[in-house]
DNA sequence: GCCAACGTTGGC
DNA sequence: GCCAACGTTGGC
């Protein structure tokens, strides 16, 4: 039996890469996480089929402004081992790359983007890990009632995107 | 652009 | 192993 489905939220500026980038990619590898815990996330606990929101950080508003599904799991993040890479880490060589990937696809752009103010708003989601002060994890697990909650004010219904 | 909060580095 | 210095994140 497949073990159940994950949820997760993951941030990308969209200047860098936003939401209507995947759309138009329709996939693409995560690919710059230079944080432990977040690597770990992606590395041990993330699988093909875990649905994400897609979170836009550095924005005017900052918000969840989609959902992606991962499409393949945790590969070595070549990128690091690039010197003209703005990800190049010194420290990675091909036997220890240090960092990882994976694949995302695009899945479902909100109608209307979910900002950080409505989330806070919400009593419901007081508890997600994005509203917690300091938190700046990049890739962050989410309960699944948050995250179809936020399905939900981002004016989907959970049943067409799963 | 500011700066609080956090993660990482490196001297000891 | 401690912790100060430094770099980064990300909201504002």
């Amino acid at each position: 039996m497949a073990a159940a489905r994950r949820y997760w939220l993951m941030k990308s500026e969209p200047d860098v890469f936003s939401i209507d980038d995947l759309k138009r990619q329709r996939r693409t590898s995560w690919d710059g996480v230079r944080n432990y815990q977040a690597r770990n996330f992606m590395r041990d606990d993330m699988r093909v089929g875990d649905l994400v929101l897609f979170y836009h950080s550095n924005a005017k508003p900052p918000g969840v402004a989609g959902i992606a599904r991962v499409c393949k799991e945790a590969y070595p993040d070549h990128t690091a081992l690039d010197p003209n890479s703005p990800y190049h880490d010194p420290r990675a060589t091909k036997d220890e790359p240090i960092w990882m990937m994976v694949d995302v696809a695009y899945v479902a752009r909100f109608p209307e983007q979910v900002t950080l103010d409505d989330l806070r708003r919400e009593q419901s989601l007081k508890d997600m890990l994005v509203l917690r002060k300091g938190t700046r994890l990049s890739v962050q697990p989410v309960e699944r009632r948050h995250f179809e909650r936020v399905v939900k004010l981002g004016g989907l219904q959970v049943k067409d995107i799963i």
